[in-house]
DNA sequence: TAATTCATTCTACATTTGTAGAATTACATT
DNA sequence: AATGTAATTCTACAAATGTAGAATGAATTA
């Protein structure tokens, strides 16, 4: 099971506050902000999905992800990496690398982390 | 406009054929193959967003592919990076390197793949 | 206390997606 | 020519998604 887009947006938003109520999940979105009632819909749908739960707080609900958007992530390049490059992430690596158009600095970092990392092995 | 989950997939049989019929688009499928008019819908589909398009062949079609699988792969990507690491391709990469486990030959190549980058800058 | 505000639930409805039957057409084969 | 077979079109329908009004309840404030 997984998140359509507009849950995700919401998910984004829920990942950045770790906890919030309705009010500041809706403050969160750009102008137009959708209905209250649209919010509460997809913070239940969610919910039934398993990624986001709710603590009654008093008057109204504090929600927070059960989901960490790292896992998150991971799965959703998992995916990618299984449909376009039959499941080879270094074949993903080499394309991505020449395909973004990164900074000699930005290459830079990025080849010392990987040098830290081989020499771990 | 893109792709729905079953478009999809059946784009990855038409990228691979990079031309073919009805017929070979079915075979493609794995147990249990979908109806004949459960393809054509889909085809249809693609055709409406602008994804393929088809020659006619006699009797029948010749569907192919109008967008580049690179292409498309990049966008896919570049959705990833934007609502994950807020535009920061580097951002994204270090994190892929490090979640993603690679072997020492691939981090290897990676690394020599990026030191040329780096010399062309 | 009466009026206002905010969150929640219920209900609803249009659009998109997944899937395919029925009918039609056009060739292929007997 | 008669029949089988494959491709296409039309129609349909259930499930998922995007969006929100109406009603209700509860807390806040005038």
């Amino acid at each position: 099971m997984s998140l359509s887009t507009a849950e995700e947006q919401l998910m984004q938003f829920l990942w950045k506050q770790k906890r919030a109520y309705m009010k500041d999940l809706i403050e969160a979105y750009p102008e137009p902000k959708p209905a209250p009632t649209t919010v509460a819909t997809l913070l239940k749908r969610m919910q039934d999905k398993g990624f986001v739960d709710y603590e009654q707080e008093g008057r109204s609900r504090a929600y927070f992800p059960l989901v960490k958007k790292q896992d998150y992530f991971s799965k959703q390049v998992k995916g990618l990496i299984q449909n376009f490059f039959n499941n080879s992430a270094s074949q993903f690596a080499s394309f991505f690398t020449e395909s973004t158009d990164l900074s000699k600095e930005e290459l830079e970092d990025l080849r010392n982390l990987i040098e830290a990392q081989i020499q771990k092995k």
